[in-house]
DNA sequence: ATTACTCGATTATTTTTTCTCATGGATATT
DNA sequence: AATATCCATGAGAAAAAATAATCGAGTAAT
C-alpha cells in the first residue's frame, strides 16, 4: 500500500543535509508543514518511524538511516536520468562521465578531451576523481560511464581496452648523485626522500613493482597532491619521485628534472579505458576510445 | 520543471512488458486514460517523445529505450527498499540476498543456510544465480548482498573472506580405465568425454588450471545443468567430470563414482564470500560469514 | 522566572494533481 | 463493411498535496 516516492527520498536527504524540516522545506521550495505531512503519511503507512522525535529536532532511526542510504544512492541517478533526457530533447547526444583512478592519467586525459569536445559538440564531458566504492564500483553504480585506470578488470559486464603504453621512471633533480646513471636499483633509494601522490602504498607502482619486491623502503615518504609542486620539489633537490616518462619529458623544458629508468628493464605500464558492456555500442563512447587509441599511435 | 517520478518508470516498464498502454493499465490497476495522460504530460514537459506513435501501438524512441533501461535498474531497487522497510516495521532484521557464481557452491550453501535460518528467524534468505553484470556487478548494483564465488576481487568497496577450501578432482565411473590411479595427467583425457556445467570454458577450473596450460582438449565436451544428472552420466560410463572432492564423496554412497586427483599436486580451490564494505557491520551478515567459517572448521 | 525563539505536529482549507468516464480518430482483422 | 483494438483527448470527479494558522514543547538569553 505504501509507495516509496521520489519526494520521500528527497525530503530525507534535504533534512539530513540541513538539519531540520524547516530548513529542508526552504531548500525544496515547500513549507515545513508539507514535509511534515508527507513524511508522517509515509510513516503511518509503513507503521514505522523514520525519525525519532526527541528533545528538539529529528534524529534518524535505524530504518531512517537505511532510507537515507537508499536516497543518497538513487536520487542522484534520477537527477542524472532527467538531465540526460533533457539533453536528448535538445538534440544533444548525452554526457560522458569519466572517472580517473590514477593521478598522472589526468595530464594524458586532457590531451584526449580537447579534440573530443571539438569532434562531438553535442556531448558533454565530466571528469570525476572521487568515488565512494572506487572506480569499478562507480562504473557498476552508474556514477561514471568510462574509467581511466592502470588496473583493468576482466569481469562480466565490463570491458577494458588498452589505450596508452608508457614507462614509469624515477625523476631526479639537477644535483642528484644518480644523475646520468643508466638505471637505478631499489637499494639506491634507501637514503632518499620519495615524493608520491597521497594514495595507499599498494596503489603506487614504485612500491608494488620496484621497492616492495626488493624489500626496500625509502628513508622518508612525502605525499604531495599536484604534479607541478611534486616536480618543483624534485627540481630543488628535496627528494625524488616516480612518474610516467612522457610526463617528465614534458616538464623538462621548464624544470630541471631528469628521468632515470627503474631497474635494468624499466617498469612498463599501460592505461586502460573501462566501460559497461551495455554501452559498447554507444557511438560517442566508442568515438572516445578510438580517439584515445589514435593518440597512442601518434605519440608512440 | 519536469520531474521523473516512480510512476513514469513503472509505466514504461509495464508497457514494455505487456505491449500496450491498455494491457499495462490493467496490470497497474489504472485506466488506459490515466497512463496516457501521465506520460503525455511528461513528454510535453520534457518536450521529448518517449514513444513514437506509428501505425497502431507504441514503439520506444531512443530516449524511451534509455528511460526503460533506467526504469529496469531503479524500480527493483525501490521495490526492495520498500520491502526492507516493511521488514523493519515487523521487527524483522532484513533479507540476505545471496548470489552464486559457481555451480557446485550451491550444495555447500544449502548446508550453511539451514542452520542460519534457524539461528536468525527474523532474516529472510534469497538465492540468485543469474545476474545481468555478473556477481561483482550485482553486489555493486545492490541486486544481492553477498556473493559466493571462487574468484575474489580485492577492490575498493568490496570485501572478500575465504570460507571453504576444497580440492577439485576428476570423477570417473566404475569401469573406467583410470580407476585406481593415484592421479591423472592432462594427456590422459584426450580421448574422453568431459561433462561440465554449461558455462564459458574460462570459468571452468579443469580448463584454466589443468587442460589449457597443457594445451590439451578432451575429445568431446558435454554441458549438463545439474549435478545429479552429471554424476549419473559419469557413473554410467558416458564421460568424466570435474567437481569438488567433498561433493563427490557425498554422492559416492548412492552412485558408483570415484574421485581422482588432477595432476600430481591436485587442484586446490577456495570459496569466498564477498560483500559491500558498507555492510561490514551489519550483524546478520557477519553472522552468516561466521557460520560459514565455523562450518569449515568442522568439515576440514 | 519571564520572554523570545525555534522546532515539529496538527487542523482546516485551498490548490493541484491524478484518475475516470465518455468519446473520437486511426489502424488492423474478418 | 463491420468490428475490434489501440491511443488521444476534454471535462468533471476524486484524491492527494500544499498552505496558512495555530499549538505545544523545548531551549536560550535576559
Amino acid at each position: 500500500m505504501a509507495k516509496l516516492e521520489r519526494t520521500h527520498l528527497e525530503i530525507i536527504r534535504a533534512v539530513d543535509e540541513h538539519g531540520s524540516l524547516t530548513a529542508a522545506a526552504e531548500k525544496l521550495h515547500l513549507t515545513q508543514s508539507a514535509l511534515s505531512h508527507t513524511m508522517r503519511k509515509l510513516e503511518s503507512q509503513l507503521d514505522l518511524a523514520i525519525w525519532s522525535r526527541e528533545r528538539r529536532g529529528l534524529r534518524l532511526t535505524q530504518a531512517g538511516e537505511y532510507l537515507l542510504a537508499v536516497a543518497n544512492r538513487l536520487v542522484p541517478q534520477l537527477d542524472f536520468a532527467e538531465e540526460r533526457l533533457r539533453q536528448f530533447a535538445c538534440g544533444e547526444r548525452g554526457a560522458l562521465r569519466i572517472g580517473m583512478e590514477c593521478h598522472p592519467c589526468y595530464q594524458w586525459l586532457l590531451k584526449i578531451v580537447s579534440p573530443y569536445l571539438a569532434a562531438w559538440p553535442a556531448v558533454d564531458v565530466d571528469v570525476k576523481q572521487k568515488f565512494q566504492f572506487g572506480g569499478i564500483g562507480a562504473l557498476f553504480g552508474y556514477e561514471i560511464d568510462m574509467l581511466v585506470t592502470p588496473d583493468p578488470l576482466y569481469k562480466a559486464g565490463l570491458q577494458f581496452v588498452p589505450v596508452f603504453d608508457y614507462e614509469q621512471v624515477l625523476v631526479v633533480g639537477p644535483r642528484h648523485p644518480l644523475l646520468g646513471a643508466a638505471y637505478v636499483q631499489p637499494a639506491q633509494l634507501v637514503d632518499e626522500t620519495l615524493i608520491t601522490y597521497p594514495v595507499a602504498v599498494d596503489r603506487l607502482d614504485i612500491y608494488t613493482q620496484f621497492l616492495t619486491p626488493a624489500g626496500i623502503s625509502p628513508k622518508r615518504h612525502k605525499p604531495i597532491e599536484t604534479t607541478d609542486i611534486m616536480l618543483q620539489m624534485v627540481a630543488s633537490g628535496r627528494g625524488v619521485a616516480a612518474l610516467p616518462r612522457w610526463l617528465v619529458e614534458e616538464y623538462s623544458d621548464k624544470l630541471n628534472v631528469t628521468p632515470i629508468k627503474l631497474g635494468r628493464k624499466g617498469v612498463a605500464k599501460q592505461i586502460f579505458l573501462g566501460f559497461r558492456e551495455t554501452d559498447a555500442e554507444v557511438d560517442y563512447l566508442r568515438a572516445f576510445i578510438e580517439l584515445a587509441r589514435a593518440h597512442r599511435k601518434q605519440s608512440g
